[in-house]
DNA sequence: CGGGTTTGACCAGCGC
DNA sequence: GCGCTGGTCAAACCCG
């Protein structure tokens, strides 16, 4: 276990504040946590994300993101850090040439690619390349279990297991976790066409930190509209529109940066805390390449996160220390 | 009655 | 090959 990711995970205190994230990406074995709060065991020794867990991933944690979430007041913010990111493709070679990742180490395959597009990709290349005896089966899982689309998860400490992010959700599943007592529920966006899912459940060893578990990317907004305004950032910052919510830069690759989804825009701020405007339309091609900046907060391809994360909460508080 | 939840069963992947 | 586990399905059930 890296020490630097462990202080940056753990680092914050998460014994101080009610809801303090602990954000890491692609799916985790809900048991590697027995050891939380002291250490997040990430399960990086053989785990099929462990490309996204490698030293390069901890550099970018510790490489200056300054992630500033205005709600870390509201919620107690006490630690948040980039995501882990990973994917099926993360541990292909190929995937940072698909996101236009530098293929330097210290970027690494950490954003390993930009849209789902690429990993389905690459998820089908290894499908045509191990091409199942038993492909005669059920199709209806034989290809769910190859074409994961990307996986973010948090942890929250909080009371309810199910936060409201925003959006419909249908619990179509529950399980009983090894090691853990509380079980695991799964969910799935009762919208149309949106095959976004997550997973939540709680630390065997602290029921109260919620972990929950996005996977995939909403085709939507979120049919619960935030009260108050929608503000809009300034174009100077992001523009929002051409990059369709992703938070994408490919020539700031090691600028990352990931905040808490879904808790904290309903636990107690919706007004506070407006949608990404107009950002949901799926995001067919690629913008092109912005201009280089030094802004703290890029973002590649989050799935939800794009989705879930107003750019404000990047962005304001930035501003609002600048100004 | 429609939509969401519960829950047992089924299936696939993986380790031994 | 077998057993374990995670993930999903789907029928039954619940609720507004």
């Amino acid at each position: 276990m890296d020490k630097k990711l462990e202080d940056t995970m753990m680092g914050s205190e998460n014994s101080a504040g009610k809801y303090s994230p602990v954000v890491f990406s692609d799916e985790f074995p809900a048991t590697s946590f027995g050891s939380y709060p002291g250490v997040f065991d990430m399960p990086c020794d053989d785990h099929k994300a462990a490309a996204s867990c490698s030293s390069n991933s901890f550099d970018l944690l510790g490489s200056g993101i300054d992630f500033y979430n205005p709600l870390s007041s509201l919620f107690d913010l006490v630690s948040t850090t980039a995501p882990l990111l990973s994917s099926p493709a993360s541990t292909v070679p190929e995937s940072s040439e698909v996101v236009n990742a530098p293929p330097t180490p210290n970027s690494s395959s950490v954003s390993s690619y930009s849209n789902d597009a690429a990993a389905i990709e690459e998820v089908d290349k290894s499908n045509t390349e191990k091409p199942s005896s038993s492909n005669v089966l059920k199709p209806k899982k034989k290809n769910q279990k190859k074409q994961r689309e990307p996986r973010f998860a948090f942890m929250t400490k909080s009371d309810i297991d199910h936060l409201d992010d925003g959006y419909r959700w249908r619990k179509y599943g529950q399980k009983a976790v090894k090691n853990s007592p509380y079980p695991r529920s799964y969910y799935r966006c009762t919208t149309v066409g949106c095959g976004v899912k997550k997973r939540v459940e709680r630390l065997s060893n602290d029921q109260s930190t919620v972990v929950t578990t996005y996977e995939g990317q909403h085709t939507h907004q979120s049919p619960i509209i935030p009260r108050g305004s929608i503000r809009v950032l300034p174009e100077s910052n992001l523009d929002v529109t051409s990059t369709t919510g992703l938070l994408f830069q490919p020539n700031t690759p090691q600028s990352f940066m990931y905040s808490p989804p879904p808790p904290f825009l309903t636990i107690n701020s919706l007004s506070t805390n407006p949608r990404p405007p107009s950002s949901f339309p799926p995001p067919p091609p690629p913008p092109p390449p912005p201009p280089p900046s030094s802004q703290a907060f890029m973002l590649r391809d989050h799935g939800l996160l794009q989705d879930l994360v107003p750019l404000q909460m990047r962005k304001e508080p930035k501003d609002e220390q600048n100004g």
